[in-house]
DNA sequence: ATGAGCTATCGAATATCATTATATCTGGTC
DNA sequence: GACCAGATATAATGATATTCGATAGCTCAT
C-alpha cells in the first residue's frame, strides 16, 4: 500500500472520475487507473464501481475513504510538525457556534484568526446544538461550542462557562444589570421565550418550578433576533444570557437584569469529535475560542462562571 | 513522504539503531539510511540525533513519531476493512481492568478473544483507575473498565454497569443476598476497608455520613484478596461488589449481604483514548466487555444497573 | 446507429529503490 | 593518545517500478 495509492483513492473519490482526478493531480490518467487497481488487488475487493461515466465508491471503499482521509490528516500534521508552534498555519477549519454564542465570539474569533494564521480558512457554521452535534459526527465540523447535551460520548469535551441568564426588557422596563430580579416576581408577567425543543426553554422552565411559579408565555420565537425585536417594541420580556445583546444594553435599546433564586444558568461546553485527533488549527480554534470567552467574562461582557478543565 | 519511510522510522525509533532495524526487517541497511535521510531532507529538520552508538530520536522525531503510528493503525483498519466484520482478526489490544473487575470478566473475556479472534494478542493489564488513566493517555491501554473518574475529559466514554456494593462477611456472620441490612446498622461494628485513595472507600464513606454513622474502621488493606482473606479469618467484615467474590460466597467461603439506606453503588464506565481511533480488535474487547458484562448481571453473579448509552 | 466520454491495457522510456562494497564517524579501551 | 569495534553515511550498479502516450473497448445519451 502506497500513499499515492491513499491519495489518489481521495481524489477519485471526490471527483467520480479517474481522467478528472488525473487532470487536478497533474498525472496521467492511466498511472491512477493502475493505483486503484493495485490498491484493490491488494486489498482484495473493489474499492470503485465502475459505470460508463465513471466511478463510484463501493461501500467497503467508503469506509477505506474515512481511513485514508485520516491518514493524509496525520501526514499533514507530521508536514506541519517541521514548523514551530505558533507559526502561521495554512488549511480550513471549520467551527460550529450556537447562534447567541456565534453572535458575540465571531468577530473576536476571526480577528485571532487573521492575526495568527492568516492564510487558513475559517469556517463559522451557526446552528442549534442538535446540529452542531450531527455535523460534527459526519466530520463538516472541526471544533464546537455546545450547550452540554450530557451525553458526550462519542466527543471529546471540557467545560467552557458557566454563563447566567438575564432578564431582558425594553428600555422602560428600568432593569439594571447590578439590581437583581427574583425569579418569583416574573409570576403572572408575559414572557417570551423559545419553544420547549429549545434547551434554554427547558431551564428557564425548571427555574420556575423550583421558584413555586408557573410562566405566561405570550410569544413563542425560537429565532433569538426576533425574541430581541419584540422585546424593544414592549411585547413583553424574554430571558437570555447577557453575551449577545450586550450590544444594545450599552446602546440603550434593552435592559437587562441578574435573575436570583434560582439564578438560570446554563453550561457550555468546547468540543471535539472523538472519532479522529483534532487538527492543529482545530486545537488553535479551541484556544482561541477559551481566550475569547475568557476577554469577554473579564470585561463583564458575558456574565457567568469561567470553568477551567479540572488539572 | 512514503509509508516506507514511516515504518522505518518506527522501528529505527523503537531499537535505535539502523542495522538493528535493517535486520529486523530484512533489508540493507543503506537502505534505510537513505529513508530516513530523504525524510528528514522532505521535512527539513533531524528526526533522529546520530551518536557513534546508534541513533536515538529529537524532539520533534517524537512528535512525527506518535503520528507515523497513527498513520499505521489506520493503514491496519484499511487492511481489515477487507475481512468481513466478524473475521477472525489478527494484531495486539491491552486491555485495562481494575482488579476486581479483572477477577471476574477475565475468564470469559479471553474465552470470548479465543473463539472470535483465535489469532489475536490479547493483554490484560489490572490495575487502579489512576494507573490506567496514565497508561490509556500513554497509549499503553487500547480500553479499559474504569471507576468513573468524572473527569473523562481525554477519553470517549460509556456508562457501563451501576454496581452495588455488599457487605462481606464470614460464612457464620449469616449473611443472605435476599436480606438487605441498612448501613446505619453497621455503626460499631469492626470494618476492613481499602485506604481514602480508593475510590471504594470514598463511596463508602459519603454512605456513612447520609446514614449518619461513622465507620470503626479496624485494618486498611488496599490489596483486596487480602481482604478477602482477612474478613474469612474474622477480622471483621468489609463492603465489595459482589461480582469478585461471587465463587467464595456459593462455595460458602463468605456471605455476603446488599446494604439499603443508602444504597452504596460504583459507576463503571467503558473508555477508550480520545486522541485515536480505537481499532477494531479494541471496539471488539469493548463489545466483548459489555456482553460479558450483561451476561453476569443477568445471572445475578454482579449485582447492579446495567446503563445501556443513550440511544 | 453513432459519437462523446470514460476506463483498461500495452510497450517503451524513465525514474526510483535496494544491494554490495567501502568510507567515515564516534566512543570506549589499552 | 592511538587504536579498535560498532555504527552510520556514501558511491556505483543492477533490478524493479512507475509513468507516459497511444489505443482499444465499454457505456450512455442523442
Amino acid at each position: 500500500m502506497e500513499l499515492s495509492q491513499l491519495r489518489t483513492l481521495i481524489h477519485v473519490a471526490e471527483l467520480g472520475s479517474l481522467s478528472k482526478a488525473a487532470d487536478r493531480l497533474h498525472i496521467a490518467q492511466p498511472a491512477l487507473s493502475r493505483q486503484v487497481r493495485m490498491l484493490e488487488e491488494e486489498l482484495g475487493f473493489a474499492l470503485f464501481l465502475r459505470h460508463g461515466r465513471g466511478m463510484v465508491l463501493s461501500e467497503q471503499g467508503k469506509e477505506v475513504l474515512t481511513h485514508a482521509m485520516r491518514v493524509m490528516a496525520e501526514i499533514d500534521e507530521i508536514r506541519a510538525t517541521a514548523t514551530p508552534a505558533d507559526a502561521p498555519l495554512t488549511g480550513e477549519v471549520a467551527i460550529g457556534l450556537p447562534p447567541t454564542v456565534a453572535d458575540i465570539i465571531s468577530l473576536p474569533l476571526a480577528a485571532a484568526f487573521g492575526k495568527a494564521h492568516p492564510k487558513a480558512k475559517l469556517r463559522l457554521v451557526s446552528a442549534y446544538t442538535g446540529y452542531l452535534l450531527d455535523w460534527m459526527h459526519r466530520g463538516e465540523v472541526d471544533v464546537a461550542v455546545l450547550y452540554d447535551p450530557r451525553m458526550a460520548r462519542s466527543l471529546r469535551s471540557r467545560p467552557l462557562l458557566l454563563e447566567n441568564l438575564f432578564l431582558i426588557g425594553p428600555p422602560d422596563a428600568g432593569f439594571s444589570t447590578v439590581r437583581a430580579v427574583s425569579f418569583a416576581s416574573l409570576a403572572g408577567k408575559r414572557l417570551l421565550l423559545p419553544s420547549i425543543k429549545h434547551g434554554l426553554r427547558i431551564i428557564v422552565e425548571r427555574c420556575a418550578t423550583d421558584a413555586g411559579i408557573t410562566l405566561d408565555v405570550g410569544i413563542e420565537a425560537d429565532s433569538y433576533s426576533a425574541l430581541k425585536d419584540l422585546v424593544r417594541n414592549g411585547h413583553g420580556w424574554t430571558i437570555l444570557p447577557l453575551a449577545p445583546i450586550h450590544a444594545d444594553v450599552t446602546a440603550g435599546l434593552l435592559t437587562a437584569a441578574p435573575l436570583i433564586d434560582p439564578v438560570p444558568v446554563r453550561r457550555l461546553i468546547l468540543a471535539y469529535p472523538a472519532d479522529r485527533p483534532a487538527s492543529r488549527l482545530a486545537r488553535f480554534a479551541g484556544q482561541a475560542i477559551e481566550d475569547v470567552v475568557k476577554d469577554l467574562v473579564g470585561r463583564a461582557v458575558w456574565v457567568g462562571q469561567l470553568l477551567g478543565p479540572p488539572p
